[in-house]
DNA sequence: AGGGGCATGTCCGAAAACGGCGAGTCGAGC
DNA sequence: GCTCGACTCGCCGTTTTCGGACATGCCCCT
């Protein structure tokens, strides 16, 4: 288990697995927001998870109906407090993720050249592919710099699967 | 920083300095009871220590007026919750030195012997130096089988005036 | 076009080093 | 003989260190 999934699990207060048309996906979250969002069977996942099931907690409750609205209308931005954890390096790839719009899609190096950091583009792939949240923070909008898919966490049929709907959403005139 | 300090010092919920005969001693607590109790100054150490001040926290001033009782008159048994982290194999160590009487002492073979490891000699000894938990958890009454002090995480001079007091108090007839 | 080298932060596994030991050996001194 | 020290070596959990491997992309060279 990696560094960055042990942080959250340790501070975690609260975690529900909800249905989605990719599977299962388990909500994390922590005293101060969303910490996780995990695919169920995906790469640097925390641990087990169960069936699916409405969140109790406010908080995953509502990040759950935002989710069923993104797979709803595909468009729709993700409006919660969040609490990532990882190392300094780490936030500042996935801050930068969320700053790729629905619909849109960027090369690792534009992420390295985002952040100030245009040489550490191997490093910034290892970042993205320890993204604590699927989904609500959109790494698979990040293609390598000849448009291909590269790798997703979860699966690149999930990432295609992603990127098709928000393009169907986001482009429909 | 060492493992076991790390996993305390996370989960901790409050700490507090006393003064001892020996100088000041950190305590800290967790929700599930006293975690550590270090010497100002000692190896594997958790960090900064305070002046020394009357615990705010219930569990931790009991724990104080305990430690008064025991560098009053020598012999008192401690009752307290505790919440020992570590590795199993140090869990195994530590409450085995839980059963040594004061005025007692014991070789680290013995511990060894004790907890079903009789080889594991050197690893015992490195447990027990790891030990969170000065005078309270009594590492201190564990000696070379020749009876030599060998060491001790506040220094050897602490290690001899505690047996000493013990020596006092638990053979006064 | 295609292949090889390099830059970069983090994680992971393997391997080595490190102790709050203790038993056994070997001389030196009495 | 016997004791006592100094030395060597095996023991084993934990910690530290180290070497690759990565969800890449650019440059340079054939």
């Amino acid at each position: 288990m990696s560094f960055a999934t042990d942080a959250i699990h340790a501070h975690c207060t609260a975690q529900a697995t909800i249905a989605t048309p990719l599977g299962p996906l388990l909500l994390a979250r922590t005293a101060h927001g969303i910490a996780g969002a995990w695919f169920a069977g995906q790469k640097h996942h925390p641990g087990a998870i169960d069936a699916p099931q409405r969140p109790r907690d406010p908080l995953l409750a509502r990040a759950a109906r935002q989710l069923r609205d993104y797979f709803d209308t595909g468009d729709e931005p993700f409006d919660l407090p969040f609490d990532l954890r990882g190392t300094p390096f780490q936030r500042r790839v996935w801050q930068a993720l969320l700053d790729i719009r629905a619909g849109a899609t960027c090369s690792y190096a534009d992420i390295a050249r985002a952040i100030g950091a245009p040489q550490a583009v191997r490093a910034v792939g290892a970042a993205v592919a320890r993204n604590p949240m699927s989904v609500i923070v959109p790494c698979h909008r990040v293609l390598g710099s000849d448009g291909s898919l590269t790798g997703y966490a979860g699966g690149v049929e999930r990432k295609r699967s992603l990127l098709a709907h928000e393009a169907r959403a986001c482009v429909p005139a």
